[in-house]
Parts: C-alpha cells; sequence; structure tokens
RNA sequence: GCCCAUGUGGCUCAGUGGUAGAGCGCUCCCUUGGUAAGGGAGAGGUCGCGAGUCCGAUUCUCGCCAUGGGCACCA
C-alpha cells in the first residue's frame, strides 16, 4: 500500500503497487499524457516503473530539464532504429545525450551520404508517427552479451562484456529494435515531435585514435517545434559571428594554403593587435614582469637538454645550418630560463618574473587547424615566475585575479576554469604534487573562483590551471593557464643561493593571461561581433564629405583628430553620403563624421554613432572630449 | 593524423564532357547628392595542383594540397 509524495508535499495512498503512469492518470488525463519519466526518491526512471513501496514522486514532462534530456536519449535510439530498418547491417553503438542534443556512432561497411541522412531522418519521422512503445526488459549480463551476439551486434556485447558478470543489464525495445540501455526513456516514440539531424562525422571507436573510425551522426531534439526552431537560428546567427568570417568581413587577416595554421595581419587586424599587446605590456609593467625577448631558432642541443627534443620532436618545426640541428621555439620557456641563468640569482630576487610577447610554432595535426584559434605560428602572452616553493600560491592568486581583471576589460565575463591534476605519467615526487595542487586550490578559493576539477590532466611535470572561453557555436578553447613546473628548472640548470648560502632549484611558474594573441583575437572578434568597443576599434571613426566642397575641411578634421592619437580614416570619394554611411556602418565603426555645407560653414561636425543615431552637431573639442572619456572607460 | 564534405574572377556564389557566368567590389565617365546601396561603360578567371580516361575535362577517375564539420591530438 503504497503512500506518494509529490514535489509540492501532498500524498496520495494506493492500494497496490502503481506505475507512473497510473499516478499521473490518478492526478489528471493531461498529465499522463504528458509524463515522460519519473523521478523516484531522486532517481529517474520509466513511467512504467511499479512503485511498490512508499516514496517520493516528481512526474517528469518536457518542462522539466530532465524531460528534454529523456527526449534527447530516446531520439537517439529512434536514429538508431531507423539506421537499422534503413540500413540492417550497420551496427550500433553508443549514442548519449550531448549539449542541445545528441549522437549515435554506428559501424557500416560504406560511409553514410547526406542523402542517408536525410531518408534516416524521413524514416525517424514515420517510426516516432507509428507511436510504437517503448518497453523495458531485465537480463542477466551474460545472456544480454549472448543476445546481442546472436543478432551480430558485436559492439553492443563488448559494450556489455565490461560490465561485471553479476550485474542485471536493461534492454529497450521499441518496434523492432532492441538497443542495451540504461535508460530511461519516453513511453511511446510518439513524445519525439522536434528532432533534426544535423552532421555526419567520424569518431573513432572507444575514442581511441588507434582503433576503428565509426560514422556519428549528431542531431538536436527538443520538446517543441518552436524550440527547435529558435535553436536552428541560433546557430544561423552564431555562424555569421564566426571569426573566419568576421575576419574577411572586416579585412583584419587571411590565410592562405602555403602557410597552414599561419596568418597574414591586414593593417586593420593589425592595428587591433598592437592595441591588445600595448596594454598586455602595461599589464606586465604594472604587475611586477620585466619583458624580455629571445631567440626564434634555438640549438637542438638546448631542446635535448630540455627533454623537448625527445617528447616534443614530433611537434616542433626544425632546420639546419653548417652541420648544427635547429629547432624553431615551440615554446618560451626555455629561453627565458637562459636569461635566468644568466646571472648568479640571490632567493632575494625572487619571485622573478619575465614577460615576452614570444612568437611560437608548432606543427600541429592538420586536422585540429581552425581559422585563428588552432593555428601553427602564434605569439604568446608568456610569462615565467621563478619562485619558492611557498611563494606558489601568493603568486598564483595574483595571478588569478589579474587573469580575471584582464578578460573583464576585454569584455569577456564568462570565463571557466579548470584545475588539471596529476596524470599517471609525471615527474616529481607525490609530496611536491601534493604541496602543489594543494596550493593552486587554495590560490583558486583565495580568489572567489569556483573550479572543475580534471584528474589526470596535468601536464606532466605539474598540476595547472585552465581558463576557458566559449567560442560563437559554443566551443570551449583554453586561453589563459597557469602551471607549475618542478621539472625544467633543474633540467636547464637553474638555481638560486638561499639564505643559508646553499644552492637551490626554483620552482618555475608558466603563465598566459590571452594563452596566444592569435586564439584571443579569435575570440574577441565573435564576443563583439566585430563591433570593436572604442579602444580596440581598429579604425574608431571616419570623416565623409558630403559633396567635393568640404574636401579640405574634412582634410583638416581629420588631421586633427589623427594627431591626437585618435586611428581615423578620411573618405573623400564621390559617392553620395547614403552609400558611405552604409559601408562605414557594415564596416562597424564606432563613429562617423558627417561634414556638410552647414559644418564647414559652423566649424562644427555632424556625427553619428553605430547604433545608428544622429548625436547632432557639436566642436571637436566636445567630440574629442567624449571619444577620450569612452576610450578610457574601455 | 583519421572519417566525411568542399575548392570557379578581390568577395559571395551559379553552371557545363566542347576551354565559363551573376551580384558586389575594382577602373573610367556622368552625377556633387545630407544619415544604410544614383546611373552608364569597361577590365578581370589556364574553374586548388598533378596525372589518367576521352577526339576533347573546369565538369569523369586517381593522387596530392588546402579549407570546413567531427574524432584523435593539444608534453
Amino acid at each position: 500500500m503504497p503512500v506518494i509524495t509529490l514535489p509540492d508535499g501532498s500524498t496520495r495512498s494506493f492500494e497496490q503497487a502503481v506505475t507512473i503512469a497510473d499516478v499521473a492518470l490518478s492526478i489528471g488525463a493531461g498529465l499522463a499524457r504528458a509524463a515522460l519519466a519519473g523521478k523516484v526518491n531522486g532517481e529517474l526512471v520509466d513511467t512504467s516503473f511499479l512503485i511498490t513501496q512508499d516514496a517520493a514522486l516528481a512526474i517528469i514532462t518536457d518542462k522539466d530539464a530532465d524531460g528534454l534530456e529523456v527526449i534527447r536519449h530516446s531520439t537517439a535510439h529512434l536514429l538508431a532504429h531507423a539506421v537499422k530498418e534503413l540500413f540492417p547491417d550497420a551496427q550500433v553503438t553508443i549514442g548519449p545525450v550531448i549539449e542541445n542534443g545528441f549522437f549515435y556512432d554506428f559501424s557500416y561497411h560504406r560511409p553514410f551520404t547526406p542523402e542517408d541522412l536525410t531518408a534516416i531522418e524521413k524514416r525517424m519521422t514515420e517510426l516516432a508517427k507509428k507511436d510504437f512503445p517503448v518497453t523495458r526488459r531485465v537480463l542477466p549480463r551474460d545472456e544480454a552479451v549472448s543476445y546481442f551476439k546472436s543478432i551480430n551486434e558485436h559492439y553492443k556485447a563488448e559494450i556489455i562484456e565490461s560490465i561485471p558478470t553479476d550485474q542485471a543489464v536493461s534492454l529497450y525495445t521499441e518496434g523492432e529494435f532492441t538497443d542495451l540501455c540504461r535508460g530511461p526513456h519516453v513511453p511511446s516514440t510518439g513524445k519525439l515531435k522536434a528532432f533534426k539531424l544535423m552532421k555526419l562525422a567520424g569518431a573513432y571507436w572507444r575514442g581511441d585514435s588507434k582503433n576503428e573510425m565509426l560514422q556519428r551522426i549528431y542531431g538536436t531534439a527538443w520538446a517543441k517545434k518552436e524550440e527547435l526552431d529558435a535553436h536552428l537560428l541560433q546557430i544561423e546567427e552564431a555562424e555569421k559571428r564566426d571569426h573566419r568570417k568576421l575576419g574577411k568581413q572586416l579585412d583584419l587577416f587571411h590565410m592562405q594554403d602555403e602557410a597552414p595554421g599561419m596568418v597574414f595581419w591586414h593593417p586593420k587586424g593589425w592595428a587591433l593587435w598592437q592595441e591588445i599587446e600595448q596594454y598586455m605590456r602595461r599589464v606586465y609593467r604594472d604587475n611586477g614582469y620585466q619583458e624580455v625577448r629571445c631567440p626564434q631558432i634555438i640549438d637542438r642541443v638546448l631542446w635535448e637538454k630540455s627533454g623537448h627534443w625527445e617528447h616534443y620532436k614530433a611537434n616542433m618545426f626544425t632546420t639546419e645550418s653548417e652541420k648544427h640541428d635547429y629547432a624553431i621555439k615551440p615554446m618560451n620557456c626555455p629561453g627565458h630560463v637562459q636569461v635566468f641563468n644568466a646571472d648568479l640569482r640571490s632567493y632575494r630576487e625572487l619571485p622573478l618574473r619575465y614577460g615576452e610577447f614570444g612568437s611560437c610554432h608548432r606543427n600541429e595535426p592538420s586536422g585540429g587547424l581552425h581559422g585563428l584559434l588552432r593555428v601553427r605560428g602564434f605569439v604568446q602572452d608568456d610569462g615565467h615566475i621563478f619562485c619558492t616553493e611557498n611563494q606558489i600560491e601568493a603568486e598564483v592568486t595574483a595571478f588569478n585575479a589579474l587573469v580575471l581583471k584582464v578578460y573583464k576589460d576585454f569584455g569577456f565575463n564568462e570565463v571557466a576554469v579548470k584545475l588539471a591534476l596529476r596524470p599517471d605519467s609525471r615527474v616529481g615526487s607525490d609530496e611536491i604534487w601534493d604541496k602543489s595542487e594543494t596550493a593552486l586550490r587554495a590560490a583558486l578559493s583565495a580568489s572567489g573562483l569556483t573550479w572543475t576539477e580534471l584528474p589526470g590532466e596535468g601536464a606532466f611535470y605539474g598540476p595547472k590551471i585552465e581558463f576557458h572561453i566559449k567560442d560563437a557555436i559554443g566551443r570551449s578553447w583554453q586561453c589563459g593557464t597557469i602551471q607549475v613546473d618542478f621539472s625544467m628548472p633543474g633540467r636547464l640548470g637553474a638555481e638560486f643561493v638561499d639564505e643559508d648560502n646553499t644552492r637551490k632549484t626554483p620552482v618555475m611558474l608558466h603563465r598566459a593571461i590571452l594563452g596566444s594573441l592569435e586564439r584571443f583575437i579569435g575570440m574577441l572578434i565573435e564576443n563583439h561581433t566585430g563591433a570593436f568597443p572604442m579602444w580596440l576599434a581598429p579604425v574608431q571613426l571616419v570623416v565623409m564629405n558630403i559633396s567635393q566642397a568640404q574636401a579640405e575641411y574634412a582634410t583638416k578634421v581629420s588631421e586633427q583628430l589623427r594627431t591626437v592619437g585618435l586611428r581615423v580614416q578620411l573618405d573623400l570619394r564621390n559617392e553620395k553620403i547614403t552609400y558611405k554611411i552604409r559601408e562605414h556602418s557594415l564596416q562597424k565603426l564606432p563613429y562617423q563624421l558627417i561634414l556638410g555645407d552647414k559644418e564647414v560653414a559652423a566649424e562644427l561636425v555632424a556625427v553619428r554613432s553605430r547604433s545608428g543615431e544622429d548625436l547632432g552637431q557639436m566642436t571637436l573639442p566636445a567630440l574629442l572630449e567624449r571619444l577620450q572619456t569612452e576610450i578610457k572607460n574601455g
């Protein structure tokens, strides 16, 4: 005689064991129709789940986040169902829920085509319409293994074989299709109404590049058609913010086949770069860093000492001259250690901080290149702090605060912080790892940050904090980082004289705020949709004449603005003013000055803002004050 | 690196087994016009590179390169 407590605190008693569907029906027919799953004592289950004892129950509908998750999961199954009907020889593997949707990996003797995708989606719609009940049954593990082997689903069998022998597994069946799954699922396929297959991709079985490549189909699924449409529209909008597209439209940079993964910066892009670099130079200066500059090409002897020649050679560009091998530097740290080593250091000098706009080249795998976000030639705002173990926490705390301030200045508010912890293969004693990880956690707490921990993801030489930002279409990119290193200083012979007059090896903190200028600018372009704040805008304002008669005045005005350091464009072209305004609006210039006879006569300028607002006439000093205030306020 | 797709004038794209087309941009001419496209004329491409099939290839096949979407990688 179960007593069921609902989320609002009310209770219902039943004569005998009841399913969630029964409970929903007892509350109302509408709820019964809407029920997708149930949450019994906090655990998500099917609506067919039988409640035999007193329990807390929430009926899950498509209004719940859990409901959407169930819909997506069930849509993945519907996809597999359709694929098996159309391609009976295809083998199913896994089909998890991801952000905004799901994917499913298949093994098949030929690649799926875009036409296949269309056909699969059509079949899915048909199967959904048939409203097959989705039923669950439980089998002992071994029985499940032989079942899947009997229907030639070897991947499924392999998955189940990795489950402990004594466990039972659940199978879900809809129509003729049965799949291994933990569940829960929607009660019937008719609940799936708003989905779309998005793309085909390759993916390695079990995520291992040594394994066979499977075919992955990505899809999106929503509770309602309107939500699906909204999501598709959002993707379309996001694609307009793509930095590669905007980079071309705004004439910031380009890349070409002859230099894959490397950037040709155009005047406007380089103006943006310079503004950022100068800003970061002030950050170095104001935070106790000394800027240095080291060679691009260094003899392999040094890379052998640092360990890069052994561990990183595949990613290094090399060259040779007069029987010497050289590597183009993939990172700046060994250089900074040379600067540190160029003098005998005292503990009194620590922490010693070097910063560099360090140009690096890494021969990244061709398939990983991605616009400005993953390149082979890039410049890091790289810095290294030489310090003692006891100084780690304070240095990291100060760094965290600095990162957040810089990101805020550039308009980034959503930053994900991750802490990557000791990997299996590593150098250094457990004791020092404990100490470093503790120091990083303490520094994160002291900075008031929340973070996620990534066990096993740290570098072999030490743990690290990563600062991630998302691009326009939601991919997450590491920008800033701070990493503890107790390997390299020793390898490269860095040492200092401690207060007891003994030689000690310093700890080295690798740190970058932007990460690489290239990546950061890519993110910046997307974050602002190319409409940069005044202080960053490559061209801050344009001066235009309405007709030839104002050319001289316009030239004079633009010169005056240029003289005070503004980035001004002068547009004296013989075009209608509406034409010029349109063009500069598309270029997203913060301000446009329009000069006609009225302005010449009154010695004024007419100002139009980027938002399209006509700010009216003003004197040049009044305009300057406005612009300079805006620049100062970032 | 792996899977799939794509690669046509500066840009965005159409198109065809018989050596190519549009719009924008560019040049020139007319126009001197007040807050998102004035009109006319013209120039510009060995259709990513290489090989093969064919009487003939930008179009078909193969290889390579690059880009895009994923996967793997990102000490």
